[in-house]
DNA sequence: GTCTATAATTAGATAGAC
DNA sequence: GTCTATCTAATTATAGAC
């Protein structure tokens, strides 16, 4: 292997390492000892790829959103107007926190206090996630297709309600003995979350467009 | 004030000190330094009024579930018939995950990985809560009087959909520029989670007993 | 690009005076 | 019960050989 590709590979294994461990332990419970160990290397190995700690974490969460984003791009492109886009994103958003509990464990960590981190997190790659949803989630409640709710609650609501289960998946087995990873509890739980935020048929007013439903 | 007062005083200030930095920086981002300066004592008084650093955190957590307890308890007191405490429960659930943010924020941060901390956390304080709504919710499901979700699902949604805006409020502020705990805000959320898992009027059969509407 | 060795801080906990 | 002073261990980051 080339040194360039194996420079790569390196860093690539120290982001996948950062991910598993600053979603387990947090921002300052992960060590940069226990990341490079996880990743096969010595510890001022993230030095040299990285200019800090805080500089992995960012990587981190870049390569996170970054699966994300592909995700709920593709959930868009093939639905076919604003009702069968927010199904879709819903579903995706719930399919793919059990995907990658990690996600969801780096952001709830960050996102109790102001903070250097949390400026940059939400700036960086919350902020153009939420103005798409507000914009759908609006134009969809005038025309009383969702639940009545403001788009902040709205957004919380959807996001919270689809993820806690798999960030918190650990509780949730020692609870209940069951497996919330299973593919058909998900289906399930994405089902449901559609179904809770959203009405088939509108229910104020306007019924002079045809509305796709989905049974 | 005279010296087992003082003691006990002492000993109250740290508990609420630890809850505020436990909540906002984790247990490995809290120091005891940092917890002991808000409470206005020295550091060392940290080790003699508890075992360690591990067991304040245990003791903040027997507090927020002590203030959470007695409030569903009262919920469900004041409550007549089962989809009353339901109902009851989950205004009840959101009304203080506004009020006391920091329970939840403490939950999430331990509850990614299997570890000592989560295990008893689990056992002492969440499992009996699991319990009652499990017995609660599968009473009220096969009458067909809230949503069609297992309990383990229906438990997380519910806790993920009330919690998350209060616990991420720093995030939610940011984004939008509201704020998350105004009173109003709140009661339409409490509002909206009743009826996003309950139904007013059962969908599956059964309508012999007569079933209390709100309105 | 990766290694060993180590510098500079900071952490939780304890000893002993008052 | 509370204080000052300090011990031991662990942390992030850097220096310099290969």
């Amino acid at each position: 292997m080339a040194r360039r590709e194996l420079s790569e590979t390196t860093r690539a294994a120290l982001v996948e390492a950062a991910i598993a461990e600053f979603a387990a332990h947090g921002f300052d419970g992960a060590s940069t000892r226990s990341i490079a160990a996880r990743a096969g290397v010595h510890q001022p190995q993230i030095n040299y790829h990285f200019e800090s700690k805080a500089d992995l974490w960012g990587a981190a969460l870049d390569h996170l959103f970054a699966e994300l984003s592909a995700e709920l791009t593709g959930a868009a492109l093939s639905a076919d107007g604003d009702l069968e886009v927010l199904r879709n994103s819903i579903r995706t958003v719930v399919r793919h926190a059990a995907k990658r509990p990690e996600l969801n464990r780096m952001m709830v960590k960050e996102s109790s206090v102001v903070s250097e981190r949390l400026t940059w997190l939400t700036e960086q790659h919350v902020r153009s996630l939420f103005d798409i949803h507000s914009a759908l989630w609006n134009r969809l409640r005038v025309k009383g297709q969702v639940a009545d709710l403001d788009v902040l609650t709205a957004f919380y609501v959807l996001i919270g309600g689809s993820t806690l289960l798999y960030s918190n998946s650990p509780e949730a087995r020692l609870l209940s003995g069951d497996d919330p990873m299973d593919p058909t509890r998900i289906e399930a739980h994405a089902d449901a979350m559609v179904a809770l935020l959203t009405r088939s048929t509108p229910v104020a007013a306007t019924r002079h467009h045809t509305t796709r439903t989905t049974t």
